[in-house]
DNA sequence: CTGAAAGCGCTAACAC
DNA sequence: GTGTTAGCGCTTTCAG
């Protein structure tokens, strides 16, 4: 299958390349038999712009980055990310971007990386999933004018020159609290993380339901594990020696942990520890008990991200963009006592 | 930040632009201290090289396209998914390539995808996994001659122009069922899968297995699921009818399912019902009881696309390369009756 | 060993 | 409305 040039098709059609460049890019002032003609030469030959030199002169190469930064190999595994990275992909397509993949696993590699997107031009912009506390390149994409948007709210939140998507964490933290108080519990444990903002959120919002409630927060009642089940099964093992009657677990594949801790020792849950999640994974629904837990929109945080980098890369950095999504709590029999 | 070019770098240096680019690509005959000069002022300017007017020149994006057609949203969620991906993005790492994700849900979806791909040049090749049994759009990409490594034995094996590697789903299926066998089982069914190459291999290895030993295969025994643990759950209440002793399940995710379902009526694991998975998820280990399960080589299978894929990019089409990695019986509690 | 110059395929300013 | 032309930043002959 021959590689045709806009030349190539001009000839064909009779026409000069800026015609067929006019055509292509649905520049008005065409006169229609003109544009039909040429139309079906490109339609005949199956002739697709080389999309180097469109971006050489362009200065747009229509990719996107997705930049996950230090994802450790066992995390990646929550399902949280396939969610996202095929909604992500799943907006990129529907807008005629296409998406790259920027996975690091250590710090180093992370700003190895970022100088080779920055700096040659490959891509656009960029989508960045605020994985930790790290955010060191953030700095050098600026200096480079790189559009991005973070998925998560920003760490350093006196700088608000950052857009981003995030979910309600603090709010859901504090309806699945709330929820676990109004079910009777006062000695109400938390399996928490401190690896990102959201686990920061969520825990701001676990306290503030307690302390809304007149129940002292008991620094003993919380442990910290790191997304992973085996993280979250550990955590619960801790936690059984301080006898909690309900557990907030900040991941629903922390909470899965959880309850294989609780299941392997002959704990009832909800009877004698309620669970609740967060995250809603699809398997959230299926696990026995079915898991109490606080649904974040996944799927629509991928695209409103790629659809808000599009939008600054289109117009202009200005205004900064703030999305925050809410959150539903969602009560199945892990947390129901009757 | 500037973005500079080589004729700004050239003039700093006091070289011409040639020189410079010379330096960047390594040629061998330029004055040490040239070079070194050169190399000194790209330092200081942090230069890199416009990967546009790169790719324009050399025919060459340094991009490579990760393919993954029809992909369900549900199933993506399985773990071998991001595992694949994850490995595939270091490998393209390693070597200084960037990987880019065509997830595609329908096969319309997918052809438009792939026009889109071939045409304009983007990307230098395509790693493909071989989902489903549909591969309409091969031809194409053998029409424009992009290169192309499949992850999964291709459909149709009477044209062998296709490189891929492979894992030793025969031989896994084999083994698990083989084990079964020494286990005293006589009455094993199987989890099946009908959508791609693997679970043709899978189903091969366990039926040879049965026959090797002398026992008739009954397809009263087989049940067909997706990879998705639902899928498994709802085969293994359908085989429970048909009081088999042993499963073959041909992946862990089902498996999980399967295990839930025996758990749900009370049956022990692998008292009652023996069960052995496919592909050791890194959940496997953890499940209670513990899964045996074949262990493939996912992240290998990863990095042995990618350097086959630049393999074939650097030298040649030919020969075409086809690798099957080996798998292991990896056995856990499930089904071991003492 | 190094520089000058052509040209990759496209867009857009400028003519007509 | 449409053609001509310059030029995006790079690699690569071809001279010297």
């Amino acid at each position: 299958m021959k590689r045709w040039t806009l030349e190539e098709i001009g000839k064909l059609a009779g026409v000069s390349r800026s015609t067929v460049s006019r055509v292509i890019n649905n520049h008005p002032n065409i006169r229609p038999n003109v544009r039909e003609r040429v139309q079906q030469v490109i339609a005949e030959t199956g002739y697709q712009p080389n999309s180097a030199a469109r971006s050489l002169v362009s200065n747009r190469s229509r990719i996107i980055g997705l930049f996950m930064p230090s994802v450790l190999r066992s995390a990646f595994t929550d399902p949280y990310y396939p969610q996202i990275i095929q909604a992500i992909s799943h907006a990129c397509n529907q807008n005629d971007y296409i998406v790259s993949l920027f996975l690091s696993q250590t710090v180093e590699e992370e700003s190895k990386m970022i100088q080779r997107i920055v700096g040659s031009g490959v891509i656009d912009g960029l989508i960045i999933t605020a994985e930790h506390t790290d955010t060191s390149f953030i700095p050098t994409l600026q200096a480079y004018d790189i559009p991005f948007v973070q998925i998560g709210r920003p760490h350093d939140t006196t700088k608000d020159d950052i857009s981003y998507i995030d979910v309600d964490n603090y709010a859901g933290a504090h309806y699945a609290t709330s929820h676990l108080i109004q079910q009777g519990h006062r000695r109400i444990a938390q399996i928490a993380t401190i690896y990102n903002t959201a686990g920061v959120d969520r825990d701001r919002g676990y306290r503030q339901a307690l302390v809304e409630r007149g129940i002292a927060v008991d620094e003993e009642l919380i442990e910290v594990g790191d997304f992973s089940e085996t993280s979250g099964y550990e955590a619960m093992q801790r936690l059984l020696l301080k006898k909690p009657t309900a557990v907030f677990v900040q991941s629903d594949s922390m909470a899965i942990g959880a309850l294989r801790a609780l299941h392997e020792v002959n704990i009832q849950v909800p009877q004698d520890v309620a669970i609740v999640g967060f995250d809603d994974l699809p398997s959230a629904s299926q696990l026995s008990p079915s898991l109490t837990t606080i649904r974040q929109p996944i799927y629509r945080t991928g695209t409103l991200a790629v659809e808000t980098l599009i939008d600054i890369l289109n117009t202009s950095k200005e205004p900064v963009r703030r999305i925050v999504l809410p959150v539903e709590l969602v009560i199945r029999s892990s947390s129901m006592a009757n």
